[in-house]
DNA sequence: CTTGCACCCTGTAGTGACTACAGGTGCAAG
DNA sequence: CTTGCACCTGTAGTCACTACAGGGTGCAAG
């Protein structure tokens, strides 16, 4: 099985997993060069574009803003030749990711003892409600 | 210092932590009741309303998406004997928070990895670059 | 009384990253 | 030639705010 030489979007879409409408907003957004077109109007791609979008699509999945997408593609477009500024803006997005796993889990340990209270049942003042109310939030 | 038994959205603001717009917003969407006003206008707010929206300050901060918010306070205005609804609705987003974390782990265990390979300089092919363009996702 | 200032009002638009239509056109198979 | 899927553009909706613009209110000092 071999990839063809020109397909249009949604072979692309299939192809890459991501949706007709998240490439063509891709492409509104600058992200993706616009394609060719047949006489009829519709996008035609290359091998090429289905590789950009493979890479945008790993970089999301990373969790990079689209802005930072944007930042690392033309890095790698330039193939500038030292990786400073892509480690600089890895290991930021790293520390901001690290951040918000602490965040996260510190809320899933306060609402996993909440649920625990809540004995699943016929409480007559339900403890988690209690605890919305009145919790001491300064002992975060 | 004892709280007043009357205040404006800026005082509110300042009491519960919520910004001024974001108070405005939330009665918009029918999460706070419409508050008292002066002839003039202005919000006059009793310590009640400071509950209120403390306890949807807790709520949110616990991750819960607006609507689920709406509901738990429901659940609280009704003091519905049982807390088996508030339960399933906690569990539920305990469950999907957990997820969540899973998710961003493995991202960031992915992601420290390829800062890492990426050695802060001056590398001919920067490999954090190789590796949003080559590497073998089905392993994730 | 007037001025000044902080505070407040409404309404609208912008954010990020899509997603979901509505209403139309292209193209290939049978 | 018709059927039917794939594709097109453009707009609006999502979530939970946030940020104005362009005014009005209320209170104290001068």
């Amino acid at each position: 099985m071999t990839t063809p030489q020109a397909f249009r979007i949604g072979a692309l879409a299939r192809l890459s997993g991501v949706k007709i409408e998240t490439i063509r907003y891709y492409e509104r957004e600058g992200l993706l060069a616009k394609p060719g077109r047949t006489a009829g109007g519709i996008r035609i791609y290359r091998p090429s574009d289905a590789q950009r979008l493979a890479f945008i699509r790993r970089t999301r999945e990373l969790g990079f803003p689209l802005g930072e997408v944007r930042e690392l593609l033309g890095l790698a477009d330039r193939r500038s030749r030292s990786c400073r500024r892509v480690h600089a803006v890895a290991a930021a997005h790293l520390t901001e990711m690290r951040r918000k796993i602490e965040d996260m889990r510190r809320m899933e340990r306060i609402l996993a003892g909440m649920v625990a209270d809540c004995a699943e049942g016929t409480l007559p003042d339900c403890p988690f409600l209690e605890a919305l109310a009145c919790v001491d939030w300064a002992s975060r």
